[in-house]
DNA sequence: GTCATTTCTGGCAGTGACTGCCATCCTTGG
DNA sequence: CCAAGGATGGCAGTCACTGCCAGAAATGAC
């Protein structure tokens, strides 16, 4: 097949060119601060033009959040199984876990934790990120509602209740695991801290 | 005093052009989205110039959020009395609901409904409401974290992962709510019912 | 009423993110 | 070597937003 050989080389290229222009963008965020930095400063410091820095990153947050973030087509493959085996919420902690220690393991570790920070400190960042959790739970939700209980417009309500209040830990554990330095502290062991705070009482077994 | 009787009618006036001017722009956007329009389209309407258009409004998006979100200030005066006389979790759940009534009696009720349907519609603007929460957040967790219980880092990591969820629960509520047209339901009676599904086991009264 | 001060206003130019279009490469398979 | 297709750069244009400036209007002091 031509298509995958032309592919195979092409696509790697491609995706060595985008490494190196997310390598060289997030030293210039860290160093002068994400909203400083102009499309222009990347693109001359990467050596290509502006348009072409567009035809990698669909928007210069994107550089940042990028493909870091798994999709809800991800998350949703994740929660099903563990909704199979395991009553809601805890189906979504052990979602929730899974996918810190995805995040972790891929040797990015570092690399994902400068990104955090960044998100964190970047008001602008912040709110993107928060976007694509809107997505997760857009998608997570009609999976969980017919778990939660019988009731229709009171199950949707619930469901909805414990995705974001899931999600809510994600993120708490996640900001402060990018702020500890010294510590080693694992973010799937934050993860279990965070939602050891929380109870959500099942009515699956009965009112 | 001079300043004083200017301010007052200059301020009159003032406010019922940025009234006005929201009005104008609501309906635009309720008609073709909040995206398809443009600042020029809004300034042509109100019979204004562009320019001045943001001498009303910091930006396109506070014509939709403006000034209807509290200010972290405002909510922290509501929790600061309650966290005296409850504990924690219930201190957060009060002022939650205390701040729902706020917004159903100012007879602008059902503009809010509007607004908060636009900002559930349109991914950017929920993003900025949900940066809105972020300020809360930031501005709640100090007071509560003295109040979780003694450890320093955890009762910190707690009193985020409590303000998160109650947030996440004020933002179901006011969602749904939103989206009810023909049930009369209160928004504050739909916070009761989500607040119910969560449970946080306080740690005050010793481990 | 007159005058000086303050405030509001429109216009204009400029920045920065992003997009569409087009000409030009440069690689690749035949 | 040649044709096809992807990658690139440049250019013009849109849209949100800002600073600057000059003119109009309201305001307060006299």
């Amino acid at each position: 097949m031509r298509e995958n050989s032309t592919s195979c080389l092409r696509v790697r290229t491609r995706r060595a060119v985008k490494e190196a222009l997310a390598d060289t963008a997030l030293e210039l965020f860290e160093a002068s601060g994400f909203e400083q930095v102009t499309v222009a400063d990347i693109a001359k410091a990467a050596g290509i033009s502006q348009r072409s820095f567009f035809r990698y990153f669909g928007s210069k947050e994107d550089v940042v959040l990028g493909d870091r973030i798994p999709t809800a087509e991800e998350v949703l493959a994740v929660l099903t199984p563990h909704l199979a085996a395991h009553p809601a919420w805890e189906a979504l902690r052990l979602t929730v876990r899974s996918m810190t220690q995805l995040m972790e393991v891929e040797a990015e570790a570092e690399r994902w934790k400068q990104a955090v920070r960044l998100i964190c400190r970047t008001p602008g960042l912040r709110a993107r990120y928060l976007e694509r959790h809107l997505a997760w739970v857009d998608a997570l939700v009609p999976e969980l509602t017919s778990r939660t209980g019988p009731g229709g417009a009171r199950a949707e309500l619930k469901a909805q209740t414990m995705v974001n209040t899931a999600l809510s830990c994600f993120d708490v554990a996640l900001t402060r695991w990018s702020d500890e330095e010294g510590e080693q502290r694992t973010l799937a062991a934050l993860v279990e801290e965070v939602f050891g705070f929380v109870r959500i009482p099942s009515e699956e077994a009965g009112v």
